[in-house]
RNA sequence: GCCCUGGUGGUGGAACUGGUAGACACGCAGGACUUAAAAUCCUGUUCGCCGAAAAAGCGAGUGCGGGUUCGAUUCCCGCCUGGGGCACCA
């Protein structure tokens, strides 16, 4: 009886699939335990060999834990809405509803093949109308909730209505615009429209205006790629940056959570680095400078307000202050208009319509030293001196108050702009300033800086803006680089807003209109004016009569995936988006796993969803993965052959002259190993190379290798599908373990699967044989099998609880070649053995279950008890080092005393002869390790 | 430029807290079984030296150069280099 993979699999596929052996229930007395891959979008191209890498990871790990005891969710579904597959629908004219369809379909027979253990009655996709009902109304939870700063958490709107009624806005600081002041009195007096305007700047789902970049002749808004210098890249048509209405997240007034959450719970350096980053937290000092005298020269009629007549820069080293040249504010700053002086009134002009022709691109790759001077002066408040003010793109308006003061020696962007515009440059660091460079340091002892001279300027930051803060000129601000997130899209396809306007007024649908659901039509080209598709469809977006017009942009692609390891919990509950006793026991993802491309996307966003749901009482965790493990690339190892410049003569790679071939990809899998099929190359591309001639390298053609990305331009492409073909898809899901640590970037060679599947027949070949049948026994294991076995059992327990697959399949290959020199075959040890196996390979392991005579599924199998006295050895083979070099080995009892080890060593031919007479030193003894004789 | 990661045989990789570097595989070479092939099994395989060969032995060796230690792939300092991320954030 041989091992039949095909048959195998194939039955207890649908063994599984008839006893439902993998549905969860929400309601068991064991502990449970969530692992969760990142959510898919099911893209046409089909799975490739790198894809299933962390599903194969999440399905050992839910397996493993189910034989653990656990009451594993282990779900999956798709991440169905967003832009390729609304691209892909206006370029072959498919529904995207219909292609998603396809895809999914497609993505699901893959995943099948590889017998995964998803509970598929909770699959969930983001498209669906039942899903997004949710979608929708967590965004109406959002839409009507503020971040209430001085709780520190997410409140109702209602909350911050009744707090105006009371006490205006005093309490709460507007986010949006942090100018609005208003009173009790004067709240009650504003219009609706007024209040509404207001609200909008709190909640956390707000409305507002955003600079895009806008292409008239398309009639569309262009993503940061798409235009390049300044015109679109289909089309060359002019893109101007406008202002357009866009709905937005207001993330930022999570951003200390998002910082601090980071410290409880377990992503990797790498990953909380990266958000870190992105968050950008940096504290210092908001400083006020007044305006000169001089800059009030100003043009005939305008008068400046004389709020304006002040500049509000932001640093975050005030400890400089001294050190301060010119002020740069950014193109945009409203400020210029009002201080610019007449003299320079032209030249400000020609800069300010220069920066407008520069697209974000081009100001990126160039970096160019630009600006102008705007002939206005600030006052140093310490020591009156006068500061021109400067305008320059290197400034951003979006950052701080759009605003710096340069400190040249300092700062190396400041020192460059002085050098370029010949500003003279202070120095207030003594010898730490060389006149070449700029010094960021702050260890330095200031000089130059009046009362702050000698100090450390470390400790003089913390003084000055106490200082400033009693003038009444400066206080303590810290700033995020992170923006609100923009959450709105001009498309189709995507969740629709559940917003009427009704006099440029948002008014939410109620909770029981929901599901809002896209219409389907034919067409879904863009509106006018940055509107989205949707507003080409009246009967629509008019549905609700006099009561408004609906929103016509739809939701982002990471709407639908910000919650969906809610859904997973209860997928089917049409009264809630989850109910809170489910979610309570299900609570974190206690594993989640996924690449690191989500790392400031997804991951932030989400992280932000919980907390907000959390907030408002919906769930009782604000951190929605507690792990978090990223698997490694599988890169493509790609194979070339080399065509003489004009011929059809292939040359093999070691008989190449580099100038004289052009070097073309060749598909892998028409390559064994180096060696390319001659006749499957022929019949490559419909026979394109046919006729083509080689020059061989005895007797074979060798290709070229390099790795590269894994991608199908490269033709180094492997499905999965061929390989659990020919393999099977235990073979192939331990293979990819094998490959390497499952978190790191490593090339897929095809070639070594076929070690893997030799390990299992040779696993097979320990219950049968193929000439006599069945060979396992019910004899009485040895002490010598029982140690192999509990060895194993702790090694694969202790890999795969710290992820480490890789090395876990290789102990299991050490094992079954253990238990065969043993000859082996005893029903004790292989079943247990068998348990181990299923997590990895769990259709021969099911098939040798039953086999031995089990009733009941190896699924529900309990895990083998590691137990140490099977292990215990008397004694060790010592390394014996003298000097640190390894010499010798000597048996010794594990018991014996360390002047028994000195005596017994010393004794040892080979160690006299090393010590050549010298005398002992030292003697390290680690007992149980190794001895060194130190001479 | 900054941050994160990696660098070990012909290849993928192992060595978990400093203790016999190269486990386990792939590939390659040789052999057994077979009319033959496939499958399977056995032996060898870091490099160099010594040797006709085998055995044994010696020396070097984990990107490079230093250091700490009885002992370093592992810890420290300085470089080189592959991959990923961020990039005028004041």
């Amino acid at each position: 009886m041989e091992y039949n993979f095909r048959e195998i699999e194939q039955k207890w596929q649908s063994t599984w699939v008839k006893s439902k052996a993998y549905q969860v229930k929400n309601n068991t007395d064991k502990p449970k335990y969530y692992v969760l891959d990142m959510f898919p979008y099911p893209s046409g191209a089909g799975l490739h060999v790198g894809h299933p890498l962390g599903y194969i990871a999440s399905d050992i790990v839910s397996r493993f834990k189910r034989l653990k005891g656990f009451n594993v969710l282990h779900p999956m579904g798709y991440d169905a809405f967003g832009l390729p597959a609304e691209q892909y629908a206006i370029e072959h004219g498919v529904h995207p509803a219909k292609s998603t369809a396809q895809n999914i379909d497609n993505f699901r027979k893959q995943l099948d093949n590889i017998g995964f253990c998803y509970d598929w009655e909770r699959e969930v996709r983001t498209c669906d109308a039942s899903y997004y009902k949710w979608t929708q109304w967590i965004f109406l939870q959002l839409f009507n909730s503020f971040y209430n700063r001085q709780l520190q958490k997410a409140a109702p709107v209602t909350d911050l209505i009744q707090s105006f009624e009371a006490n205006g806005n005093a309490d709460h600081i507007c986010p949006g615009d942090n100018s609005i002041r208003f009173t009790a009195a004067e709240w009650k007096a504003y219009s609706e429209k007024e209040q509404q305007d207001i609200l909008m700047q709190y909640r956390l789902a707000f409305c507002g205006y955003g600079e895009v970049n806008w292409c008239e002749a398309l009639g569309t808004v262009l993503a940061n790629d798409e235009v390049v210098n300044g015109v679109s890249e289909r089309g060359g048509h002019p893109v101007v940056k406008k202002k357009l209405r866009q709905w937005y997240l207001r993330i930022t007034e999570y951003a200390d959570r998002l910082l601090s959450g980071l410290d409880t719970i377990e992503f990797s350096e790498a990953m909380k680095e990266m958000q870190t980053n992105w968050i950008g937290k940096s504290s210092g000092a908001e400083i006020s400078f007044e305006l000169s005298a001089k800059s009030h020269e100003q043009p005939t009629g305008s008068q400046p307000a004389a709020q304006s007549s002040k500049l509000i820069v932001y640093t975050t080293r005030p400890d400089t202050i001294f050190g301060v040249d010119f002020m740069v504010v950014a193109p945009e700053h409203e400020l210029i208009e009002k201080i610019t002086t007449p003299e320079q009134k032209e030249a400000v002009d020609a800069y300010i319509t220069y920066v407008k022709s520069r697209s974000d691109r081009e100001r990126q790759a160039e970096k160019k030293i630009t600006g102008c001077f705007t002939g206005a002066y600030a006052i140093n408040p310490f020591d009156g001196r006068e500061i021109p003010v400067w305008i320059s793109e290197y400034v951003l308006a979006g950052y701080g108050t759009g605003a710096i003061m340069a400190v040249p020696c300092g700062d190396e962007r400041d020192f460059r702009f002085a050098q370029h515009f010949n500003i003279p440059i202070t120095n207030i660091i003594g010898d730490a300033y060389d006149g070449t460079d700029a010094n960021p340091t702050k260890d330095a002892i200031l000089s130059n800086s009046g009362f702050l001279d000698g100090m450390k300027m470390r400790d003089a930051i913390e003084l000055v803006i106490n200082k400033l803060e009693e003038m009444g000129i400066g206080k303590r601000k810290v700033n995020y680089k992170m923006r609100d997130a923009a959450f709105s899209r001009q498309r189709y396809w995507g969740e629709p807003f559940p917003i009427l306007w009704r006099n440029g007024i948002a008014y939410p649908l109620d909770e029981s209109q929901l599901p809002l659901e896209l219409p389907n039509v034919e067409s879904y080209s863009p509106g006018p004016e940055g509107e989205g598709p949707l507003s080409n469809i009246p009967e629509w977006t008019h549905q609700f009569g006099d009561k408004g017009v609906l929103e016509t942009n739809t939701m982002p692609g990471y709407a639908g995936s910000s919650w969906y390891f809610l859904r997973y919990m209860d997928p089917h509950n049409d009264n809630t988006f989850c109910n809170r006793k489910v979610s309570d026991y299900w609570n974190q993802v206690d594993l989640y796993i996924g690449g690191t491309e989500h790392a400031v996307g997804h991951l932030l966003y989400s992280r932000m969803w919980t907390k907000a749901l959390y907030d408002l009482g919906h769930i009782g965790f604000d951190e929605p993965f507690r792990k978090l493990l990223n698997q490694g690339m599988i890169q493509g190892s790609s194979r070339f052959v080399y065509r003489k410049k004009g011929t059809q003569t292939f040359i093999s790679v070691g008989l190449v002259n580099k100038e004289e071939v052009d070097q073309l990809h060749v598909d892998v899998n028409i390559v064994d190993g180096v060696e390319l099929d001659i006749e499957a190359f022929k019949k490559w591309r419909n026979g394109e190379y046919a006729n083509a001639e080689f020059i061989l390298e005895e007797g074979k053609y060798i290709c070229g290798v390099e790795v590269e990305k894994m991608s199908k331009s490269k033709f180094n492409t492997v499905n999965p599908d061929t390989l659990v073909e020919k393999f099977g898809a235990d073979t192939f899901r331990m293979y990819e373990m094998f490959l390497g640590p499952v978190d790191q970037s490593k090339p897929w060679d095809t070639k070594g699967i076929e070690g893997v599947h030799r390990f299992l027949k040779k696993m097979w070949r320990l219950f049968f044989d193929e000439n006599k049948g069945q060979v396992w026994t019910n004899d009485a294991p040895t002490a010598e099998e029982l140690k192999v076995l509990h060895r194993t059992i702790k090694k694969i327990e202790d890999d795969t609880e710290r992820f480490s697959f890789n090395t876990a399949v290789s102990s299991f290959m050490i094992c079954v070649n253990e238990l065969s020199d043993l000859k082996c075959h005893k029903k004790e040890i292989l079943e247990s053995l068998l348990i181990l196996l299923t997590p990895y390979a769990p259709h021969i392991a099911e098939e040798l279950w039953q086999q031995l005579g089990n009733s009941g599924s190896i699924l529900d199998a309990s895990y083998p008890v590691f137990n140490a006295a099977h292990v215990t050895e008397t004694s060790k083979e010592y390394p014996i080092s003298i000097n640190g070099k390894m010499r010798t080995n000597i048996t010794i009892a594990l018991d014996a005393t360390e002047d028994q080890v000195k005596e017994l060593v010393l004794a040892n031919e080979l160690v006299q002869k090393w010590m050549e007479g010298k005398p002992l030193k030292k003697l390290i003894f680690v007992k149980g390790k190794m001895i060194n004789i130190v001479i």
